[in-house]
DNA sequence: CTGCTGCCCTGACAAATGTCATGGTCGGCG
DNA sequence: CGCCGACCATGACATTTGTCAGGGCAGCAG
């Protein structure tokens, strides 16, 4: 049987590089390309058309949720998984999405990885327990489109007065968007709830 | 020559174990323990007293330039460097205030890691060009211990009220240091100061 | 159609925050 | 000593922000 093809994409070259040299243990896996961002991802699937796409989930240039979609579209034999450092139940949820079909923390040994590689090459799904049970207890955003809107163009901290301005709204407007959210949230003030939504992946 | 007895610290299993496999490869070095949190590091370093000490900057329990300052006291034989992520000017300060001999980002490849404990084991000091660069563009902290320490409070979005009480000020000297941290980094706010502080490192 | 619910939007008011002028303390320096 | 500058600390005042009551507009059930 012809071993599965892999492509690894990852940031950190040293990761990378030691993952590639670990998984190359495996006879029945074959590191056929790496890449170090999320347009060179896309580009060397393109190029070695791999069966298992390992993604991680935050890279310069497009994160590994974006890389998955359009991996999809592109390429739809090439099954994806994600693995990540920093698990937020929203990252989760969008992945499963896109079609993502493994999703595991960097805290799982090598071994462990090759077995998830082999799993979803066969058709198969895994998601790490507990982010699961995080997604599931975080549920979903209670937040509406422009509640939402509101909030990601609060993020970095913005004075109301250039928020209103960039989303076209009245002040008033954007203080009751920032104080629902922030209730619902169970924040105090915006600032907090930006960080609350952060955490939940909800931005 | 006997190798070099080497500390791997990394809360993240999947790197850890591949590093170890790939500096197995190398005949002069060694690794004779393996960590994955602050304390956990500093037990094995008691018990196996390696040659030099590779730790992550961001572990559980204590981060890996509180490690190093901890190993200085007490295995001053043992060589500290420290490989991250997310490398800010900042913590180089900190480390290399600490005795840490190397640091560098996950970008490097292994190779390079190979080569780098070597020169730490000979006593030789290393730190990454880039983040070097940074430090130094970055300048000191300008802020005095009490801003710095009030800035630390109003991390997580905290409102004056709490920030006077846990720091037993009034809180118009709260929002007085508030309000000069964010002129000296530039702010228009606290939180946006509290974001720049964080990305130099300074908090 | 009518009433209801949920979302979007606004302005007025109250509370939290940022700015300013001021004073106290400490250490260095002529 | 007397002066100066840096840091710590405070309260009064103006600005910003959060809260509230309410109106307009869709979609939907009765």
């Amino acid at each position: 049987m012809s071993p599965v093809r892999v492509l690894l994409a990852d940031d950190e070259h040293l990761i990378r590089g030691a993952l590639a040299a670990l998984l190359a243990l495996e006879d029945d896996l074959l590191v056929v390309a790496e890449a170090a961002s999320g347009p060179e991802a896309l580009a060397m699937a393109r190029a070695h058309r791999p069966d298992v796409a390992v993604l991680d989930l935050q890279m310069p240039g497009a994160d590994g949720v974006s890389v998955a979609t359009s991996l999809r579209a592109e390429l739809p034999g090439c099954r994806t998984m994600i693995v990540t450092s920093h698990g937020r139940p929203g990252h989760l949820k969008r992945a499963l999405a896109a079609g993502v079909r493994a999703f595991a923390p960097k805290t799982v040994s090598a071994q462990r990885l090759a077995e998830l590689i082999r799993t979803v090459h066969a058709g198969g799904r895994y998601v790490d327990p507990e982010l699961a049970a995080d997604a599931i207890s975080a549920g979903d955003s209670p937040l509406t489109a422009r509640e939402a809107e509101v909030l990601e163009l609060a993020a970095d901290g913005a004075p109301i007065a250039e928020i209103a301005e960039r989303a076209s709204l009245s002040q008033g407007t954007v203080r009751n968007y920032l104080s629902s959210a922030a209730t619902k949230l169970g924040a105090e003030n915006r600032h907090t709830a930006v960080r609350l939504a952060r955490e939940r992946g909800w931005v």
